[in-house]
DNA sequence: AACCGCATGGTCCAAAGGCT
DNA sequence: AGCCTTTGGACCATGCGGTT
């Protein structure tokens, strides 16, 4: 199974971090997005490793149920759904009357309502298709440096660490098993299934200029480069990287920052920094984009996401490696 | 209508890399 | 080292839309 894709948004906070065009406030969020990510993806390697491989799993996904809800992890077994909340907390959490301190300190969010909430749109969603199927929900504790204490109340509904080999191994045993095949419970269940309704962050006019421009090394980060027929020659670490894949990764790196705007021949060369002409970059983008308008004011289609996701697995002509 | 700026697509060629 | 293929860069004719 692939590995698990960080959201528009999160995609959208790392390259502008790159760029250095992001204020404490965004280094926080983007620090908290890379670590619930790191959490969602080793729970996916707890399913892959101690699941059923006839398991449905849906990821990351958007139901439109009465309202909309993202939904970080859920499986379709025979027996039913599970949806999973993966929190990768450390530290010491604690849940006393109906409230959440994390050290001492009261918090504000509280991801038992949260889930809840979660779980009435599932709840519903399934009273349109065949109430007679279970759905039952859990919050995943990940973390091995967490220490949490709970009412008994909100402990079933708690999976820690410790715990969540034996909880996969046997949470869809003794269920009884569905009326449907599973195969047409999923079609009905996809058909819920929406974009994530919230748009990614913008970079607007006044933030953009601040933005780093240029090609990034692949390898160290920095900027400048040796301009060479077919490659990129950090100045740096003298990493050397395919031109077309470094540019094509640049153009992605674009259109994550600027993920309202489509792709522009004069806009990326501009982002680039001028180190490749138009003429070059108006070739990359007809071979890996789609085109949106031609003439006057051509543009290509804006896929918003960080080349791993649209390009993974591509092979180049041209190779990169390490000089010295 | 004439002009301008820009996108486009085709052709040609030197040369960079890959391959043996 | 040398051959072969691919490709980026340059040049050009053309088309489109907006402006003078």
């Amino acid at each position: 199974m692939e590995k698990r894709k960080q959201t528009k948004e999160h995609q959208w906070l790392m390259v502008m971090a790159e760029r250095n065009g992001l204020d404490e406030s965004g280094r926080r969020r983007l620090g908290a997005l890379d670590v619930g990510h790191v959490g969602e993806c080793e729970f996916d390697g707890w399913i892959e490793q101690f699941g059923d491989e006839r398991w449905r799993v849906y990821r990351d996904v958007w139901i439109d149920a009465g309202g909309p809800t993202q939904i970080d992890t859920m499986i379709v077994s025979e027996a039913g759904l599970f949806i999973f909340d993966v929190k990768n907390y450390s530290g010491e959490y604690a849940y006393s009357g109906g409230k959440w301190s994390v050290n001492g300190r009261p918090l504000i969010k509280d991801i038992f309502v949260q889930l809840k909430r979660s779980m009435e749109k599932v709840t519903f969603m399934l009273g349109a298709i065949d109430p007679s199927v279970p759905a039952e929900g859990r919050i995943v504790f990940i973390n091995e440096h967490l220490s949490f204490e709970a009412e008994g109340a909100v402990q079933d509904r708690v999976v820690m660490r410790h715990v969540l080999k034996k909880h996969i191994l046997e949470m869809d045993g003794g269920h009884p098993r569905l009326r449907m095949p599973i195969d047409v419970l999923c079609r009905e269940i996809e058909a819920f299934f929406i974009d994530c309704p919230y748009p990614p962050p913008r970079c607007d006019a006044s933030l953009y200029p601040k933005v780093d421009k240029g090609v990034r090394c692949h390898r160290c980060g920095e900027f400048e480069h040796e301009v060479m027929r077919y490659h990129f020659r950090c100045l740096y670490c003298g990493y050397r990287e395919a031109k077309e894949k470094a540019v094509l990764r640049s153009i992605c790196e674009y259109g994550v920052i600027r993920n309202d705007c489509m792709l522009r021949v004069a806009d990326i060369h501009h982002f680039l920094g001028g180190t490749v002409g138009e003429r070059y970059i108006r070739s990359i983008l007809i071979k890996y984009f789609r085109v949106a308008a031609r003439g006057r004011h051509a543009a290509y289609v804006n896929p918003g996401e960080v080349m791993e996701y649209l390009f993974s697995g591509m092979n180049f002509r041209y190779k990169d490696w390490n000089q010295e």
